[in-house]
DNA sequence: TCTGGGGTCCTAGGACCC
DNA sequence: TCTGGGGTCCTAGGACCC
């Protein structure tokens, strides 16, 4: 009996990274501003008292564009792109560096500005959650404006939200009126709002779905809600096709999760340059072993232990590979990690140069559970050997 | 101008057990 | 001389999301 009407909300911060930089850095305003490329290119402060910024056009290396302002966006820079891809679109625009500790400020402050209203709060990340209002007394349009006051209160930035009967339609109506939009979706607003919408913008259809069903010649979400059951089975198995079905009609039961549990934690690094196992193996190993200490000190901080050790290997040519393996015991100590993600590391071919290295723990239980760990010091040898 | 880092979930085959 | 079948764990890869 799941079928009592809900009122789902998903709200989703305004180009959040962009907009937390703006409020420290005002005079930005207005203008195409990029973040991303890691921790250098932040601004000087002159003796006058002015700030000098980095240009887009200064910048070399391997990162991406983690999100950029609308100014930008209207440039055709956009999150996810290579920051020296972005560079010849925007040489222009300002660049910043990404400050995660920031950002996480202003999280805490929106979500708890959210969390005076209701507990029923879904994390999905550092810039969205969704909001089940189902049990909230008032008019849906109304509560999400008193929320969206809320944020802009405790935050000084802006929000969207769309209040929906589930999570799909409600994710999907939160970037129809973006930014500093409140919108409401009902089941008969589906065929008009929903259905000529893009396959893309449905969370949980991706590139490669979106490809495939683009070839099908599905382009929008109404081109899927009249597909032929029988097309979809035999592309997308049996599962997917009757999930595809079900979204396109804007159907969706997924319930609010307000509580949940780590599954891995991990630590990857892509080098500046590519490193070859064998003629840079001091460096890789000094990496191997920061990466192993990392993961090890977000366990034991965040109070939990692993059963399962893996690595994760990018190649020069962007293939990339993963080994695990299973401890009798689960742990959070950097040394056994360490051994383990050694043994790991034996299963894989190094026969050529490596772009990124990762470590990464999983089949995760909270560390109180469990016994008390011992300790073992972090070997000085050198994992990485030469393949012959 | 090649493509970050941190996650979740799903699939699928093989091992192993009953 | 004849290969059933279900459940669970482990491992590898891939799609997808923020």
């Amino acid at each position: 009996m799941s079928s009592a009407d809900r009122r789902i909300a998903h709200l989703d911060m305004d180009a959040f990274y962009a907009s937390v930089e703006l409020l420290r850095y005002p005079e930005l305003r207005g203008k195409a501003v990029v973040i991303g490329g890691g921790r250098n290119g932040a601004p000087q402060t002159l003796e006058d008292g002015s700030r000098r910024f980095a240009k887009l056009r200064d910048y070399a290396g391997r990162g991406v564009v983690t999100t950029s302002t609308y100014e930008a966006r209207a440039l055709g820079v956009f999150s996810a792109m290579g920051m020296m891809k972005a560079a010849v679109l925007a040489p222009d625009a300002i660049l910043l560096p990404t400050d995660f500790d920031s950002y996480r400020h202003y999280s805490r402050l929106f979500k708890a500005a959210v969390a005076t209203f209701t507990d029923r709060i879904e994390d999905r990340g550092i810039d969205e959650i969704y909001i089940d209002l189902t049990e909230l007394p008032g008019d849906a349009r109304d509560i999400a404006a008193r929320i969206k006051q809320a944020v802009n209160q405790a935050t000084g930035l802006t929000c969207s939200i769309c209040v929906a009967p589930n999570k799909l339609l409600a994710k999907i109506g939160s970037e129809l009126d973006k930014p500093d939009g409140l919108t409401i979706l009902t089941p008969a607003d589906v065929p008009l709002r929903v259905w000529p919408l893009p396959v893309r913008k449905v969370n949980g259809i991706g590139p490669k779905a979106a490809e495939k069903l683009t070839a099908l010649g599905i382009a929008t979400v109404g081109d899927l809600a009249a597909a032929d059951a029988g097309l979809l089975q035999d592309h997308f198995g049996r599962s997917y096709s009757a999930w595809l079905m079900q979204i396109a009609q804007g159907h969706d039961e997924r319930p609010v999760v307000v509580e949940s549990e780590p599954k891995s934690m991990s630590r990857e690094t892509t080098f500046e340059r590519d490193l070859h196992p064998r003629h840079d193996r001091p460096a890789l190993s000094s990496s191997f072993t920061g990466l192993c200490m990392r993961v090890a000190e977000d366990l034991v901080r965040k109070g939990y232990v692993g059963k399962t050790v893996g690595i994760k290997l990018r190649y020069d040519d962007f293939r990339t590979v993963t080994r695990d393996l299973t401890l009798d015991t689960p742990t959070a100590d950097a040394a056994e990690i360490r051994r383990a993600a050694t043994e790991c590391l034996r299963r894989v071919e190094l026969n050529r140069k490596l772009r990124l290295l990762g470590v990464r723990v999983s089949a995760l239980t909270r560390a109180s559970e469990q016994a008390p760990q011992r300790r073992l010091p972090v070997q000085a040898d050198l994992p990485f050997t030469s393949d012959e």
